[in-house]
DNA sequence: ATTCACTATAAGCCCTCCTTATGAGTATTA
DNA sequence: TAATACTCATAAGGAGGGCTTATAGTGAAT
């Protein structure tokens, strides 16, 4: 039939308002318009929908059966404007992360906080694995974007973009302890906090000492990179962190110049090519980049 | 927000098709207007809606949510319009009618049969009560319309319209009787068929042979005008019925010619002026006055 | 009879939406 | 790797339609 649907927005008002004037004011267009736009309608339709008199507009029956269903329409189409809206606005929305189990430690943490204050009504679902397994689910759609650090991956169906390189090294407070160390093996003799063994971080460290033909020693073994940096701070020695994040803390703490190069991480960000972002992963992203 | 209704209808197409040129084909128009319509729409909300590529229009996380919304408003209006053709096609709807007792059984069976006949899937609903008690309940808008047989009603809110005016005498077949009578008083020398004592239409003529010093002593005493005139119409005597129900099942059959005048049954039609009638309805009444 | 409160009609203008033509981007193919 | 073949986007111009103002028409109320 295909009638110009802003006729059933003219039907709805006046039918509403029962009076052409009213809804003449409502729509802001003159009462002669309206008057045109009801004719062309019940020319379309090939029927009456109102009984005008000089009282108004009445329904007809018909007209009181068509109501109901445009008056449904009308509903549908402001319900999906306020809801397109609340996903505008971030005050609606999903995200759904993948992020492998260190980084979301070392990286995600800090923003989800931060982003979860602002968009307190977003919700948010973090899935660690495996990067290849997060690459897939990222394929298939069942993630919104992914975040990483290996660089070996070529996808042809995503987006990848590196949005951080975190430096990692040995930090000290100067208050307590003096730049003394220059090599690997020298920092045995210092009071080492590490990582514990198992997390991905030592094992890296302790793959570089290996190459050194050295074995570090630490002192005190603990949980989190957090810890690590707060004991170096109140002097207790020098610890293995990610720079950044120390100094984020402390800005006081310093990095030992040693001769080993420690490789940094590399933090990407993957996306499918195919798959929009919702508003809300822009914005989390654009807080993942800038904090 | 108030965003013109017919680029939803372009939304929605080109979602359903998930390309611009199919949807344009549907639409019957270019596609750069579909382009402009679906930009000048996501310009209009503020976000994007659809994903554009080489492989067509893909829609966003927002898109799909506002499609569902969509969808289902432009399957409202479909329905609405479906609704009202059904009911501007006599394919569905429903008449309520009011009718005195006797009227039913003088006009309304034989309108029926035929009504019914043309619109099977009409349903009809008549209210036999006293005419004033009919009137009430149209005045009310619980009736469509009211067919009584009383002039004496005057109603500001109500159109009256007289439709039919039958005649009533007494009949015979000029096969076996000849129109020797031509005075009240002289029926009772014939077989004289008549309705039972009960009957409007009896009372009536009883009434009348008072005015005369007469009483009519029927030979025999049946229940419906029909059989009267079948009666008559085979020759076993002289009957009182409406003229044109006598005629219109045997035309041969005559009226006799008599001294006193007996009034005519003046047949009303009574409909809401505040209230439209629906297309049944309106088909309804062009039955009852062509019938 | 006059006024009032509506809607309908008329005539003209301007906007907007559509058209054609073209551009630009990206896979697919040879 | 160049050609091809799909997309969708942009540009510019023209025609139709919907808007406006002004006025007529209608029925009810006073």
């Amino acid at each position: 039939m295909n009638i110009d649907l802003e006729l059933y927005r003219v039907f709805y008002v006046v039918a509403k308002n029962k009076h052409m004037i009213k809804a003449s004011e409502e729509l802001h267009i003159s009462q002669p318009a309206i008057s045109q736009s009801i004719k062309k309608l019940e020319e379309q339709l090939g029927g009456t929908l109102f009984l005008r008199s000089n009282k108004g507009m009445g329904l007809t029956e018909e007209g009181k059966m068509f109501y109901e269903y445009v008056k449904g329409a009308l509903e549908l189409i402001n319900n999906a404007e306020n809801e397109f809206t609340s996903f505008k606005n971030l005050t609606k929305g999903e995200i759904k992360i993948g992020c492998s189990t260190t980084l979301t430690k070392l990286i995600l943490v800090d923003v989800l906080k931060e982003f979860h204050k602002d968009y307190p009504n977003i919700n948010i679902n973090i899935t660690n694995n495996l990067t290849s397994n997060l690459i897939n689910d990222l394929k298939l759609g069942k993630l919104d974007f992914v975040i990483f650090n290996e660089s070996n991956i070529k996808e042809t169906n995503l987006y990848l973009e590196k949005i951080k390189e975190l430096k990692q090294g040995f930090i000290y407070n100067p208050e307590f302890f003096n730049d003394e160390i220059n090599s690997i093996d020298e920092l045995n003799k210092s009071t080492l906090i590490l990582q514990k063994e198992e997390s991905n971080s030592r094992k890296l460290l302790d793959y570089i000492a290996l190459q050194n033909n050295t074995k570090l020693i630490p002192k005190m073994e603990v949980v989190s990179q957090e810890l690590i940096i707060e004991f170096v701070n109140i002097g207790l020695g020098v610890g293995f962190a990610i720079i950044d994040l120390a100094n984020k803390n402390h800005k006081n703490l310093k990095e030992l110049k040693i001769n080993k190069k420690i490789p940094n991480i590399n933090v990407y960000l993957g996306t499918n090519k195919f798959i929009s972002l919702t508003f809300a992963s822009k914005m989390f992203i654009k807080y993942l980049k800038t904090i």
